[in-house]
DNA sequence: CGCAGTCTTGAGACAGATCAACTCACGTGG
DNA sequence: CCACGTGAGTTGATCTGTCTCAAGACTGCG
């Protein structure tokens, strides 16, 4: 965290101007925003302190990270919400408010460079630029259906659908790849998978292998994983036949330019 | 669908109007937006045209619908998304794109009156009134932070404290009580509760019996229910004490003014 | 009043959770 | 550099909760 913190902390700024859509006469706009983003470096394991006193948008310039949910007081599962990566840009809300839930939390898989703004104030001023308070809400609406979609999944799938589903998704946003083979070193353990899906780390585990002797999955070590065939999965996961549904997470992902 | 459409129909707008936020010099924003609102009644069983060219938004001012996906091929169980009633303001979005779901539907409970926009025009609108474009913000993020919040809770709950979440909820939603004792009716099928639970229907019904048993809850006809204790029922559910999540769907109420 | 569809209740099957070993990868210290 | 230990991952046996299939009872409508 230290030498190269500022370095990178330089980088994840310069990462979020460019995420921001090219708007006319945007460049002022985006000068306050970075004027009160707040460049920070999470080694892998810390996490963000949870300020419960306001909300916050945080923008991952790079590295890997989980949303949680802690439950309050009994400790059994902590819930994980989504996963989230280099581009993706999220809201973190204080206070789930008066659930068994406690407060949400952003927790680095990996090394990561963030870039966290005060809620308020960053709408106060996207206020001034229509085009990028728009983009937020775009980008707000999409996650709203894409959790919702998910939630639909999670509602009637099967253990192995999940898990399926769950390797596609990562395939799709860690490669960019959709179909044919590819392979990828999952950032998560087991039990961030399960805590995702709403499964135990033993099936987790079992559905794992059941894919392996199927011939469409090998593992190496803990994390890394290759898939034969993204389309044969993403059948077993029960969607059409293209894809592009981000299960896993991504809630806002901003990245127009791509 | 008839006669009192057009009545019914002015009433709807007016009951839009004043969920408005009261911003300074909104007056001209709201007549434009009230132009481009369409006003219709649904009687109970109809369904909005699910027009798949573009967005919409939909304001609900009277009676009670449900948001539901249906699966585009095979045909077995079509998910419910959320149940909706008066105030709230939801969002229709065009085809899932490329999921195994169809098109996202919105199907009346009950008679009721909606206001729909389309999506596009309404946000050009509300770009003008920056205070109205970032109320529409806040809602989605609410109905974001919501949603995930149900989503988590479907992944690892059991089926008798969805259903007690259910009951809580839509105690809260139509009747507005949290503790204590309330009875109201339910205007969706016990069929509607599973769907919408990820239960089957004989579920939900031995939960429901199950309740009975242990005087939580008596039932009178099909949709007539009365809860002798919110507050146990909450537990059951698994939420702390206070409450105020709203699981069953709501995912923008628009009410800023109560 | 009778029919159709909704709701309830029961018995059996199955998926996934739980409990309990066991194995292996990876980081540490000798 | 390699033995070692810890914690992650795998595998197996069993158990519970929910789905499935199948009647039956009731509501509410024509």
């Amino acid at each position: 965290m230290a030498t190269l913190s500022t370095s990178f902390g330089h980088d994840s700024m310069a990462a979020f101007r460019d995420a921001l859509p090219v708007g006319t006469g945007a460049a002022p706009t985006a000068d306050r925003l970075c004027a009160i983003g707040d460049c920070l470096h999470l080694a892998k394991g810390e996490q963000l302190a949870p300020d419960a006193r306001e909300d916050r948008l945080v923008y991952v310039a790079g590295g890997s990270a989980k949303l949680v949910a802690q439950p309050v007081s009994d400790s059994p599962a902590c819930q994980v919400l989504a996963f989230h990566f280099a581009g993706d840009m999220i809201s973190v809300l204080r206070q789930s408010g008066n659930d068994a839930w406690g407060d949400f939390r952003l927790v680095a898989l990996t090394d990561c460079g963030l870039v966290v703004f005060p809620a308020e104030r960053f709408l106060d001023l996207a206020q001034n630029d229509p085009a990028v308070l728009r983009s937020v809400l775009a980008r707000s609406l999409q996650a709203l259906h894409r959790s919702r979609t998910r939630m639909m999944q999670m509602g009637h799938k099967s253990a192995g659908a999940r898990i399926a589903d769950f390797l596609v998704s990562m395939a799709e946003r860690l490669t960019g790849c959709t179909t044919g083979a590819c392979a990828f070193a999952l950032p998560m353990s087991r039990r961030d998978i399960g805590d995702s899906l709403g499964l135990t780390i033993e099936t987790v585990s079992r559905q794992l292998t059941e894919l392996r002797e199927a011939g469409l999955v090998e593992t190496e070590g803990r994390s890394n994983i290759s898939l034969s065939d993204v389309a044969a999965l993403a059948r077993l996961a029960g969607r059409a036949a293209g894809n592009a549904g981000s299960p896993a997470g991504s809630q806002s992902g901003m990245t127009p330019k791509s």
